[in-house]
DNA sequence: GCCAACGTTGGC
DNA sequence: GCCAACGTTGGC
């Protein structure tokens, strides 16, 4: 099983959107970027552990744990002209964008902030903490997961 | 709201 | 294939 960190704005769609979904669950549309792509279609297993992070924000932290409930499939709203993220070179015959299905499984005890994991050395070669890093998905090794879920049980 | 860093586009 | 221009991300 591996471990991802995936990035949302809660402005526009925040853990608790998440959370209020039918069966908890709901699909990761909208990534349009190349490497997200890939991650998502080729390596995202049903099962793997996701932290959920909110970006984008006064304080950018992660906030809780989903899981991958269905694993890459095309994302069909490339090709709604009337989606956001609708995208003309994608085609139902050749689909360019994929996306996989989240299902929420707890909020984290108490925001782990972007701010508190910049002091941890153990975290420092997360893509996350690199300056310029704009990758929307990213992995996530055992023992930053682990780490940072010791975190989440020590009070601020 | 600012702006640095990055990915993408398109002219050549 | 290079690279300047542009749009976007996302922390601050």
């Amino acid at each position: 099983m591996q471990y991802w960190l995936m990035k949302s704005e809660p402005d526009v769609y925040g853990i608790d959107d998440l959370a209020a979904q039918p069966d908890q669950t709901d699909h990761w549309d909208g990534v349009r970027n190349y490497q997200a792509r890939n991650m998502m279609r080729d390596q995202m297993k049903k099962g793997d552990k996701v932290f959920f992070y909110h970006s984008n924000c006064k304080e950018p932290a992660i906030v809780g744990i989903a899981e991958i409930a269905r694993e890459g499939y095309p994302d069909f709203t490339a090709w709604d002209p009337e989606a956001k993220y609708f995208d003309p070179k994608s085609d139902p015959d050749n689909p360019r964008w994929y996306m996989v299905d989240l299902r929420f499984k707890r909020k984290l005890k108490r925001p782990v902030t972007l701010r508190e994991m910049k002091n941890h050395p153990e975290l420092a070669d997360m893509p996350l903490l690199r300056k310029g890093n704009r990758l929307s998905v990213m992995p996530v090794s055992k023992a930053e997961w682990d780490f940072i879920l010791q975190l989440e049980k020590t009070p601020v």
